[in-house]
DNA sequence: AACAAGTCAAGAGCAGTGCTCTCTCAAACA
DNA sequence: TGTTTGAGAGAGCACTGCTCTTGACTTGTT
């Protein structure tokens, strides 16, 4: 166990000054975060606005990469909750209106928390690497669509056009029901990460800055290209 | 004109010698780009590695944000004649075909410089805003897939399957023809931004990490994908 | 040939960073 | 009532971007 997974819960009194002054600490690191970016991150900036000397932050994150980490994991999670509650709002059958709403789930969080947003989907930070830490909370946004062309299957609104898929990449799409206990056919998850990888395509195109002078109203086109996307893949 | 612009033709010899050790501070830079990833740049180790003491490098790059800019043009640049040079080598006719040859010219320069692809399609370094020095290499790779579109609906491989697309965002696709001195229909032009969008969604997917402990069988995965997102545009 | 102007490298220095080590002191535990 | 343990403080190392000044050299002109 990390310095990073839920801590059990405070026993003593000495375990829950701890587990205060590290949700202190997280908070003002993804304040910062928000505000400067993560290569602006600085423990020291933490450390000094929580009224602690620079070395004393080292009791509680062994390493910068560790705050980061943490962070990584919270804004996961807070992604992860925000989709599902946009995929809450809409009628439990209505496949395409619930496609929207994730799509604009997902696009309102990455643009209220950009920083945080290209923190998980931007560039990895130099010599980091994801550990453990971050797959479950990482797999919850997913597993909101995954179970969202599970229900279009069930009630017939997705339907599996068929169309030959290779093998090994068979193989793969059938192995991503083992983390969700679904059981959808391969085409039909081939066509699901296709509009996965459209919608956080486009949400980084448009955060990143490749739309500068480009596109102007892009409401508007978000909305019509995720409506395009949402049609192929239930349509096939 | 700043430092970067291609310095007209060095006359003098003490010209000569200036864009000489400026074009060896920039090969050094990017030497340690592709190593170490761009927030481990620093001035001071490529001025070291010159054989210049630290702030001599400052009469060359006025800050580490224009030394940025200038291995960002260069890497527009790379992948834009890497992505001409694909393009160029299928039969002109053979949309399809040049589509499929213009995504692996994109993968492949990715993947082989994938620090540069970070750097430009990543998360934008902080406090870094694109200066205007940028925005015609990033166009190059653009303006491959217009004139793709172009020629595609020229010789009938595509067509206008119309389709409503609300007036602003009709307004901006129309607008990108500008740029191109060509005039693709709106609802054509949405429909290859779409699997401009997917492309890189996926490669950068791919690149940063989201693909891990998912998708294994890379190439065959973005190959099936890919020949997908092509009959989508094509197809309508 | 002599000079003034322009250019460049060097060095010292400032403020900031991540991180380590040692020390002290107070709270928690036995 | 000791004893252990953990939190904070402080100094310090090596590094960063960046600035300013100083001395040497190159250039074009008189």
């Amino acid at each position: 166990m990390t310095t990073l997974s839920a801590a059990s819960i405070p026993r003593t009194a000495r375990e829950q000054a701890r587990a205060d002054v590290l949700a202190e600490l997280k908070s003002i690191g993804r304040r910062h975060l928000a505000e400067s970016g993560s290569a602006a991150l600085s423990l020291r900036a933490v450390a000094r606005e929580a009224g602690m000397v620079s070395s004393a932050i080292y009791r509680y994150f062994p390493s910068r990469d560790e705050l980061l980490t943490a962070l990584i994991v919270d804004a996961y999670n807070a992604l992860g909750a925000e989709v599902e509650r946009a995929d809450a709002g809409s009628r439990r059958s209505d496949i395409a209106g619930r496609w929207m709403a994730l799509c604009r789930g997902v696009r309102g969080w990455a643009i209220a928390n950009s920083h945080e947003y290209a923190l998980i989907f931007g560039s990895p930070v130099p010599g980091y690497h994801a550990p453990q830490d971050t797959v479950d909370p990482a797999s919850r946004t997913t597993l909101t669509l995954v179970s969202l062309l599970h229900h279009g299957m069930e009630c017939g609104a997705i339907t599996n056009t068929g169309g030959a898929v290779p093998a090994p990449v068979r193989k793969d799409l059938i192995g991503l029901n083992s983390l969700s206990g679904m059981d959808i056919p391969a085409a039909v998850m081939l066509r699901g990460l296709a509009a996965w990888t459209q919608l956080f395509g486009h949400v980084s195109f448009e955060l990143f800055g490749q739309f500068t002078n480009l596109i102007h109203d892009r409401d508007t086109f978000f909305a019509v290209q995720m409506k395009l996307v949402g049609q192929q893949v239930i349509n096939g």
